[in-house]
DNA sequence: GAGCACTGC
């Protein structure tokens, strides 16, 4: 073994995994984080010969990060060049070869490969890993390699050998992956994690975890830890960046009453440093939290969920669990999405606990009751459940799914939200009255964006302006654009930044706003400069940047089937009809005499220009207007929208309504059910049961640490 | 006159 590898939990069971790989062509692998699984189980797999270069092994990955940090470690250990025998692949990044025989992926990369290839022929072996978060793409992924594994040998086309599948997840659900796979052998991992102590904040009979309170009670927790416990880092989960900044003032407060006379100059107050940590912060302030460990300062971190899954923070002890997260979810009979503060399930308290276990014995503090804790749900509600499902049936449909009603789903979505997939594609065109898909739905299911943006990009060549509107649909792609600012001072600064872009780009659309910031920041000497003075995330416009690229890369590769006139109305108007061909189905109408507008999708929804939109306060010049997204906050808005001629989505609008979802929906059902597992293959495939863990987890003592230094300091 | 958890193609 080289100096690398040091030796992990995993490295018992490597005759048995093996084994186990060769004679079965299922199983589920558990193991918490740190057993090696990830890095370990793929190169096991590979050194017993079941993967050559044409018949590789995938790995999946719901993040870019962890498989590119995953492969550069794998391959490292196994001393080969990244991008050889060893590579990754997500989006804009394919570090792989015709070499390759361990592959780390996105989910989202494997999913698309099947859109050319559904008998995934290049690999032996689909490792789904983190198969426990049940992301949206992984959880395709198990229908999709359940049909293929019904599938026998003799029936493929260009497979060489029969598919192995590995399911990976954390311990807890592991029994229903199996299930799904009839009852597929299961091996558990133990890990090398350290036990963690609950301590429940509430009584019973009192406080049960309720929102407005939790916040007071963190910042008495937090404090209490700090002055009363021994050394060890705090992490505070809250639900978003508001509280977050709200929670890391009050604890400075609260600190400074104690430590007055503390230094001003440094960061630190009464032996800590605070630190907020969520997604919304740029990459360089998101790494004060790394850097920020110094000998006898106790760091306590304030983050979202961001620190459950994408980041790790070493060194924690105490965790402190407000019992809440923010979660969005659709609506498929209104179309609209809301995101909503809800309880946790139990899984991601135990997870978000769990985070003060990774380096020695931890403490969890939940700002709730015992009783509250059981009153949870075991899960939380998967992402298939909670999303529109548009993309994803187009491509299961171009996958040759034939019913994706009926699709062997590992939780299958309401029926409505199927439905409402299939009702979205019709009127789009992405399939016919039949459920089939059409030449348009082939090309729209090449560009990694919504039906309805995919068009548009389409409609914007007809109309020759794909400079302006490719740039657009990249950066309705990307999440926030714009920086508020908390404080005052800079939230004005900000705004007055915000609505100078708008006039520059003349005032009369938010589309031309966001051309005009792409436009004026790319071009720039100094992009990053550009975006800090004007409150502008620069990650943002860079990840722009690279879909612009790729949208215009496929849409270069689509063959021009709309016959070309030369466009002769001015660019701008061009503009806003290429955008109407995609988005027709947000058109909204002003209500005469009113300030709101109502939807002309069926719904008649009344909504409103949201403030933040260049053209709020002035509907009194508008009568039809199109529009990005309705956000349902404090009332209902239109984000992101421009005024529109009716004469443009005249045509467009009836396809909205001459549809007929019952025939649409007994299509699907008489349609044979794909998939059906073929009984034979599976039979192969041991129904014996699972294997319990041969250890339980080694428990270590910590050695006794001095009580932390902090109080005294204050003191002085 | 608002207030965007987190991913991914």
């Amino acid at each position: 073994m080289g100096p690398l590898s040091i030796r992990l939990p995993i490295h018992s069971y490597r005759a048995e995994l093996v084994e186990a790989v060769k004679s079965s062509r299922c199983m589920v692998v558990t193991g918490e984080t740190g057993c090696g699984k990830t890095t370990q189980l793929p190169q096991f797999i590979r050194e017993a010969g079941l993967a050559s270069k044409d018949s590789a092994i995938a790995v999946t990955q719901p993040r870019r990060v962890a498989a590119i940090s995953v492969a550069s470690r794998v391959a490292e250990e196994a001393g080969v060049e990244l991008g050889r025998e060893v590579g990754y692949q997500v989006r804009f990044d394919d570090c792989s070869s015709s070499l390759t025989t361990i592959k780390y992926m996105t989910d989202g990369c494997l999913l698309r490969e099947l859109l050319d290839d559904p008998e995934l022929s290049r690999y032996g072996v689909v490792v789904l890993d983190e198969a426990h978060e049940r992301s949206l793409a992984t959880d395709i992924l198990f229908g999709l390699v359940k049909n293929l594994l019904g599938k026998p040998l003799s029936e493929t086309k260009a497979r060489k050998r029969e598919l192995k599948v590995v399911i990976m997840s954390a311990t807890l659900n592991s029994q229903q992956f199996s299930t799904f796979f009839d009852f597929c052998p299961v091996f558990e991992i133990p890990g090398r994690t350290f036990p963690v102590s609950y301590h429940y904040c509430c009584p019973d009979d009192g406080f049960d975890g309720k929102k407005l309170v939790y916040m007071s009670q963190m910042a008495r927790v937090v404090m209490e830890i700090h002055l009363d416990h021994p050394e060890g880092d705090i992490l505070a989960f809250l639900t978003g960046q508001g509280e977050i900044e709200t929670m890391c003032n009050r604890l400075f407060k609260m600190a400074e009453e104690i430590d007055y006379e503390h230094d001003v100059s440094c960061q630190e107050i009464c032996g800590m440093k605070i630190l907020p940590l969520y997604g919304a912060m740029s990459t360089e302030q998101q790494q004060a939290v790394f850097h920020g460990r110094e000998p006898g300062i106790r760091r306590v971190i304030v983050a979202t969920n961001i620190a459950t899954t994408s980041l790790t923070v070493d060194g924690v002890v105490y965790v402190v669990d407000c019992g809440y997260v923010k979660q969005l979810a659709y609506n498929p009979s209104t179309g609209l999405d809301t995101l909503s503060v809800v309880p946790i399930a139990k899984s991601e308290a135990i997870q978000r606990a769990g985070r003060a276990g990774r380096t020695s014995p931890g403490k969890g503090f939940r700002l709730y009751s015992a009783k509250f804790f059981e009153g949870l749900e075991r899960e939380t509600v998967p992402e298939i459940k909670r999303t529109s499902l548009t993309s994803v049936v187009l491509s299961l449909k171009c996958m040759g799914i034939l019913n994706v009603v009926e699709f062997q789903y590992l939780d299958p979505p309401d029926e409505k939200m199927v439905l409402e997939a299939l009702r979205q594609l019709f009127f789009y065109r992405a399939i016919n009255a039949d459920g089939h898909v059409t030449d348009l739905g082939r090309q729209l299911v090449q560009f990694p964006l919504l039906p309805s943006l995919a068009r548009a990009v389409l409609h914007s060549r007809t109309l020759a302006c794909q400079e302006v509107v490719l740039p657009i649909v990249a950066m309705l792609s990307v999440e926030s654009v714009l920086i508020r600012p908390s404080s005052t001072k800079d939230a004005e600064r900000a705004l007055q930044k915000h609505n100078y872009l708008a006039q520059v780009s003349g005032g009369s659309s938010d589309f031309s706003t966001l051309f005009t910031i792409y436009q004026l920041a790319t071009s720039s000497a100094d992009m990053r400069w550009w975006c800090r003075d004007h409150y502008v995330h620069w990650r943002a416009v860079n990840t722009a940047r690279s879909i612009h690229q790729q949208l215009q890369s496929l849409l270069d590769r689509q063959p021009e089937t709309d016959t070309h006139e030369t466009p002769t109305a001015p660019l701008s108007q061009r503009i806003r009809q290429a955008l109407c061909y995609g988005l027709f189905g947000s058109v909204a109408r002003l209500s005469p005499g009113q300030r709101s507008f109502r939807t002309m999708d069926g719904h008649s929804t009344m909504c409103y220009i949201h403030p933040s939109s260049a053209l709020f306060g002035q509907e009194e010049k508008l009568d039809w207007v199109v529009f990005y997204e309705l956000v349902d906050t404090a009332k209902t808005y239109m984000r992101t929208l421009c005024p529109i001629r009716y004469a443009w989505v005249k045509e467009l609008l009836p396809q909205l309504h001459d549809i007929d979802v019952y025939r649409l929906s007994n299509c699907e059902r008489k349609r044979e059910v794909a998939g059906v597992v073929a009984g034979e293959d599976l039979t192969l495939a041991t129904k014996k049961m699972c294997q319990s863990p041969k250890e339980t987890l080694k428990e270590r003592a910590s050695s006794a640490r001095e009580r932390f230094l902090a109080r005294k300091n204050s003191r002085k």
